[in-house]
DNA sequence: CGTTACCCCTGGAGGC
DNA sequence: TGCCTCCAGGGGTAAC
């Protein structure tokens, strides 16, 4: 579930509850993750109050009084996590890893698969972290633009979509708004990211914009629901065009969707409108 | 240096 | 019903 949008609802849905809160208590359950967890994380997460939730790529950062010696809780959901406010009561279920016992609630981290981490940045400066520091641009920022994508894909002969899902060049695009963005922008997957004029990157990044952020005010919608959600309702999600529509007629022009695998991931998209 | 194959892990879907 | 294979929204590493 988790890419750029769906990281970014969830930080959306928690802020409200619990900036200003303090950690009462931290809950590990299962010791290794995608990283091993450092048992001495639950004493040092007790009593520090959350000061702001922020996001880089589809990491969420907790900033636990970084600037007044405590430090940075980093957080990813992997391929199956998710984040959910609860009543400390709920129940457990299969794959809960981790609590952060709050006065009047419960955060929650599950993960199936365990592909998710969670890990600790002592003090200020939670971007020189190994795993942010070598981040590529924020797909939302003003500074990714076409130009700047056209410029960083010169010497790049890979098909764009295994690229547009590099998070060394752009954070946040996964699997599905790879795909999705190159549909709108009537691109083909396939064409090597350095034979794309520098006019089609000056529409394919819009279309990734307004791609990732129609995903995110889908969801936005239903945050508190999300958040609070016992389980059963989940982030609404926008209807694909192509993503996982093998087949299924091309909503511009009613060809079937064709797939096919690309760095070891499926990709989905309509041959006649995208070249 | 850039690109690709493989691996981490569980669970659901579909074939037999 | 069971067993098998394949697939899944991520990303790090190693080998070409």
């Amino acid at each position: 579930m988790p890419e750029l949008p769906e990281v970014e609802v969830s930080r959306q849905g928690l802020m409200p509850f619990l900036v200003g809160q303090r950690i009462v208590k931290a809950i590990f359950r299962t010791p290794k993750l995608r990283h091993e967890l450092p048992a001495s994380l639950v004493s040092r997460l007790a009593g520090l109050r959350i000061d702001a939730i922020s996001r880089r790529g589809k990491y969420l950062l907790f900033d636990c009084e970084s600037t007044q010696g405590g430090g940075w809780l980093i957080l990813h959901l992997g391929m199956s996590g998710s984040v959910r406010l609860v009543k400390p009561d709920m129940p457990l279920q299969k794959h809960d890893h981790v609590d952060l016992v709050f006065a009047h609630t419960t955060l929650r981290f599950r993960d199936p698969r365990r592909f998710g981490t969670l890990l600790w940045h002592e003090g200020e400066g939670v971007g020189q972290h190994p795993l942010l520091a070598v981040l590529g641009i924020e797909p939302l920022s003003p500074a990714f633009d076409g130009d700047w994508l056209f410029a960083q894909t010169r010497r790049r002969s890979a098909p764009i979509k295994p690229l547009l899902m590099d998070s060394h060049l752009v954070v946040g695009i996964g699997n599905i708004y790879a795909a999705e963005s190159l549909f709108r922008a009537g691109i083909s997957p396939l064409r090597a990211a350095n034979r794309i004029s520098r006019e089609r990157y000056r529409i394919l990044v819009p279309a990734i914009r307004t791609t990732l952020e129609n995903s995110i005010a889908a969801g936005g919608s239903s945050v508190r629901d999300y958040v609070h959600s016992d389980g059963g309702a989940g982030c609404f999600q926008l209807s694909c065009a192509v993503y996982d529509r093998l087949g299924q007629p091309c909503p511009t022009c009613a060809q079937p969707v064709c797939s096919l695998r690309q760095a070891g991931r499926s990709t989905f998209y309509c041959p006649r409108c995208q070249r």
